[in-house]
DNA sequence: TGGAAAACATACTGGATGGTATGTACAATA
DNA sequence: TATTGTACATACCATCCAGTATGTTTTCCA
């Protein structure tokens, strides 16, 4: 007869403890980058000592990479795949989520910028190990963008003649543009005239 | 009488070398960050040492105000400022050069995306000197695309009902979207097509 | 032409930081 | 219950790196 589930509270702790180090550290990358992201913060942060840190990770390298994998793709995947996936009105949502930005995701999206392009764009030229993760991950929500787009052209909410896989590349790389713009001006009023401007762009695929 | 010219040509000459660990600086940051940058590494690349260093810069932050203000500056306004303010069809420039960014700029865009948005992203949530030079610099930059924008619709080459504030800010921040997502892909081919997307943008300007 | 100041070079320091070596409490088997 | 492996804690090291102290050479100028 297994073990009861008792027991396997115990088990769990472990998880726990690993999640609480991959979230501190998330939070240390949003904040400093991974470069400035110290692994003394990190256990400060988290109230637990460096001998658990390399419990769970080999080194800081695999930390990080850890946090894109689980943390920074847990974000994106609640964020846009899910609600996208799910609407009938895509399009809509795409509108909504540039419009509401600040109030959907948190304040800290003005003053901290996106956290998956603060990481791709400080690391993807220094370590491949992080490029081609981050690289994977941006394909899928262009992906889940381009799949929206489509299935509201099919509705007729976007002209046919609209190429969704070009307008999802550059309605990605524009969206993260506004935030970094908005991050650079530390400006929740430049967040909304870029987001304005990228929602203008996006009514012109409507039909005529 | 002053000096001939000829003692000018001397081994010696602050300016050159402050000029030279601007550079050296200059690259150092646009491969690995401010925070990644080496003052060893700079002197190293200069030939010179650290005495000649802290003589010309009191310290790393100094150094990276000062590529800000004099190395960047100077990039801004030569591939931009110049070429917009002179030409009499300034939308056409702008067009011209997204669809032309590789071969304008070296293919260093594509591998490290661009130096001046690079910097701004990593160092505008930590510090504020850094913040306030760089936004400084989109203003001007930014005033210069809308000043375009305007005397195109008042050539009636863009529609009276744009909106050239707005659209200004928009283009700068997509455009800083597209080079970055090219390098987050490390594709040219990315750039190729992000870039066009703006340039569809643009072109939906026109009146019809 | 001498002397002061500028323009460097050389050698060093101290703190920060990623990583390691080792010890210990505890749960899970056997 | 003895044993073993897991999940941590503690103390420490080695290196990197911004910054300094000081010496030397060149330039400027009175």
């Amino acid at each position: 007869m297994p073990t009861p589930d008792i027991t396997a509270r115990s088990e769990r702790n472990s998880d726990r403890t690993r999640r609480a180090i991959l979230e501190a550290a998330f939070q240390e990358i949003y904040r400093n980058g991974f470069q400035g992201m110290r692994l003394d913060d990190v256990v400060a942060a988290t109230g637990l000592t460096k001998g658990a840190l390399y419990h769970h990770f080999p080194n800081k390298q695999a930390l990080g990479y850890a946090v894109v994998d689980e943390i920074i793709r847990d974000i994106i995947q609640q964020a846009w795949l899910e609600p996208l996936a799910s609407d009938p009105n895509p399009l809509a949502v795409i509108i909504h989520f540039i419009g509401h930005m600040e109030t959907l995701m948190g304040g800290d999206i003005v003053t901290l910028g996106c956290p998956m392009n603060n990481l791709a764009q400080e690391m993807s030229p220094l370590d491949e190990g992080f490029r081609t993760r981050l690289d994977l991950l941006y394909q899928e929500w262009r992906g889940s963008i381009q799949a929206a787009l489509e299935r509201s052209q099919q509705a007729g909410v976007i002209r046919a003649d609209v190429d969704c896989s070009k307008t999802a590349t550059f309605v990605l790389a524009a969206l993260s543009g506004c935030v970094g713009a908005a991050k650079n001006a530390q400006s929740s009023e430049q967040l909304q005239i870029c987001g304005s401007g990228l929602i203008d762009y996006l009514e012109s695929l409507r039909p005529a």
